[in-house]
DNA sequence: ACACCTTTTCGATAAGTTATAGAAAGTCTC
DNA sequence: GAGACTTTCTATAACTTATCGAAAAGGTGT
């Protein structure tokens, strides 16, 4: 399991006679494919081999378990997380700040290639592995609360626990998601962006002294947001 | 498959030599034990065969299918809908009414036997079987958006799309109700009326344009819930 | 007493899953 | 070329859900 960058290859030609470019990372994008497609638990190791042209067993040298191709794609979970430890230490009005994490981080679930609760559910079986996943759930619920505290501790926003209402938020986040990815029938679907802006919405309002203020701040959010796209990637 | 309710019983004895009591409603007593142990998709038919007291093969003279022995289970879900029936019909404040069903759906939630996310996926595998899983849910949605329209029409709460509201309600208590069944490392975990009041109030926060008086609606959806509980046993 | 039907359980087994072991088929180094 | 290294293969183990037909009881009519 070491190659990977290198062109040509050695070792036993496939009987498929495929490309094999860089096994690892074509592994991944099929697997992402067919987890998108199916789900993970309904997507089976002899599919991703096929996808990928290789045998169901061979898979097994570039991935010792299922697990870690999950893993190998867990990388860029909650990326979101940057947004937040940056607009945390920000100053200014706490509002916009955190209809920008809540916005954020639901369209990040929405893009990501598996349910939440999919991958919540693997992680949760392979804790030792899956270490990076929890800590990064704990530092995004801290952030979030600390940011409601802010708001708090301004006048800013109501009186409220920063804890419960950062678990309330997350919760939400994660049921819309949901929503979005597997609309149930007889409810009307949304759009990632709808849904997003549907839970930062209610998030929010429940926080606000005066609710009528919601779509100065839902503006000032994008503004962050935008801001934040622009210096991220020079 | 007809037996069920006598007692001696024909049929090849077991091997186990067990009581053979009532075997559908034994099977499903101890399917309960184990999915709520951990989990639907982590029992085998051979646990539940073994826990019953016959062989793997057996279980499937009472239930075809592994999802079948869920179904059977399913009869009782989101038994909220009735008080949601009846407190929609009603009249009075809105608030109250809306605070007590959304409560009281994150209650049932919490105390079923199975993660809500887990049902579902079962029941969207085989939606021919689970059509009444989908039918009450979208009622739930219906007589929740209701509610929230009525409240609207009143002047009791802020100017929403009672649709969207309802959805973000339910989603925040399936997602509030996951918090609770599988606490995450780091975070403090919830009882379950914790979670239902935690659910309710941010739900109800986000419509009242004088969120102090939440405290008031909090108390009156407490008494209608233990009306109702009263006049459900008579 | 006995043949026959119905109910329930069992054993054997098929087809599919994740995962392991060791042989095989190339390239690379000396 | 000889041998080492890399990668893929085939074969197979152990475990799923699910099906099939035989087996073991009770009940019924003659």
């Amino acid at each position: 399991m070491t190659r990977d960058a290198s062109r040509p290859a050695a070792g036993r030609p496939r009987l498929s006679g495929a490309p094999t470019g860089s096994p690892r990372q074509d592994i991944i994008r099929e697997a992402i494919a067919l987890f998108v497609a199916k789900g993970y638990a309904e997507t089976t190791m002899s599919e991703i081999a096929r996808s990928a042209g290789l045998r169901q067993s061979s898979l097994y040298y570039w991935f010792a378990r299922k697990d870690n191709i999950l893993q190998a794609l867990l990388e860029e979970n909650r990326s979101s997380l940057a947004l937040a430890t940056a607009l945390e230490a920000q100053s200014g009005a706490a509002a916009p700040r955190l209809y920008a994490v809540l916005h954020a981080d639901v369209m990040q679930l929405c893009s990501a290639p598996l349910d939440f609760y999919e991958f919540e559910r693997v992680a949760r079986s392979q804790p030792q592995n899956f270490g990076a996943f929890f800590d990064d759930y704990a530092a995004l619920h801290r952030l979030t609360a600390s940011i409601v505290h802010q708001g708090v501790s301004a006048g800013e926003f109501l009186a409220v626990d920063s804890s419960d209402v950062a678990t309330a938020a997350l919760g939400l986040n994660e049921g819309l998601q949901r929503h979005y990815r597997q609309p149930l029938p007889g409810l009307r679907s949304y759009s990632a962006e709808q849904v997003s802006e549907l839970s930062a919405d209610t998030s929010l309002a429940r926080l606000l002294a005066i609710p009528e203020s919601l779509p100065e701040i839902r503006m000032a959010a994008r503004g962050i947001t935008s801001d934040w796209n622009t210096t991220a990637e020079s």
